[in-house]
DNA sequence: TTCGGAAAGCTAACCGTTAGTGCTACGGTT
DNA sequence: AACCGTAGCACTAACGGTTAGCTTTCCGAA
């Protein structure tokens, strides 16, 4: 039995983020495409092989947050408080992220991520992922009182919402349109 | 102006046909990753740059009947009775799209699509194209009368059901209740 | 017939990614 | 305190998809 108390894992984590820093900064500064694997890990101070154990793909040092997004979204259908329905659960989480991901400094990241067809096209296979993730959740507790099918459904809608509101010109008008529709969608399905 | 009358297309789409005719053969024959781009231009008799220029991926190989799908879609929506509602007519062609890929001899290209990951990845960067398409089609007609974001937010919702469709047990009965969502989706942004 | 241009070809590389192998240092055990 | 087992990391070398640069071939229009 190992619970690593520690030194390694710090290592781990330290060598991890130094190569996500990295990363980020040499996109940013010169470009996405222009940055080659090779440039990160030799800027970065480990072997090629040594990032490719941290991160599963170039792409992927742009998406650090990939697990993080995930798990907001599946405990903000299992932690929610016992008498909140579930939409309006799902609606708070997304409007936290889509606000997020729109605020601050995140300007930069999401042009370039706009601009690079390879991030665009890890980015939806992310999300889908996320999607999957949060239909198995939602599942787990609406199983049978409703169907896999609408559950798988309004798992993916509700990622749809996240997708299209962040493309919005208003963000947070539009997250009220889509999360509308979507408790439409989930009403009409309540068992008699 | 050019109306080509003819030799040239044809050669073009004869080597186009027979790239993707070899291509599905070998992947078939030796599955998706045990041939090479290589072994596909060389049994095709053709330069991988010459592969390379009927089709934009390796991917692209497999989903030849692409800009069918999208077209389609759209065609649904633009060419449906003028006194059809909208979901019923989406309703009706992701219907015989499902049917079309659920039926007959599509089980194995599909079975070697659900195993390889950069095939599944390819293809929801596809729909989402196709979504994109069928979005643009769907605002053309009904913005300003609901919003840009509920047009797109159909659209997405309609390749959804196409996908989870296709993903279940029992199809038909899937796209029932997911029209059903989409409908009541639809029904509650009906401008008063 | 001649000429512009599109289609196809060849070579050679680029770049992300992965084996294969071995070394080092940490962590738990004796 | 000495000792393994293993996780993290390194290095080399390659594989496979994709593209650039340039040449050749051949259709179609004038």
């Amino acid at each position: 039995m190992t619970v690593p108390t520690g030194r390694r894992e710090r290592k781990k984590a330290a060598t991890r983020q130094k190569i996500a820093d990295t990363a980020l900064r040499l996109f940013l500064e010169r470009g996405y495409d222009a940055v080659g694997i090779r440039d990160v890990a030799a800027e970065a101070d480990v072997a090629v092989t040594t990032l490719f154990s941290h991160f599963p793909a170039k792409e992927a040092l742009v998406f650090e947050q990939d697990a993080d997004f995930e798990q907001r979204l599946t405990r903000a259908v299992t932690d929610r408080a016992p008498d909140e329905p579930l939409v309006p659960a799902l609606r708070r989480e997304v409007l936290a992220l889509v606000r997020h991901c729109t605020g601050e400094g995140a300007g930069p990241i999401w042009h370039m991520i706009d601009s690079s067809p390879a991030l665009r096209k890890y980015e939806e296979s992310m999300r889908l992922r996320h999607a999957e993730a949060l239909a198995a959740t939602i599942e787990a507790e609406f199983v049978p009182a409703r169907t896999p099918t609408v559950c798988r459904t309004i798992a993916r809608f509700a990622i749809a919402a996240y997708t299209l509101a962040r493309e919005a010109t208003e963000p947070e008008a539009a997250l009220d349109e889509i999360f509308q529709m979507i408790e439409a969608a989930w009403e009409t399905t309540r068992p008699a």
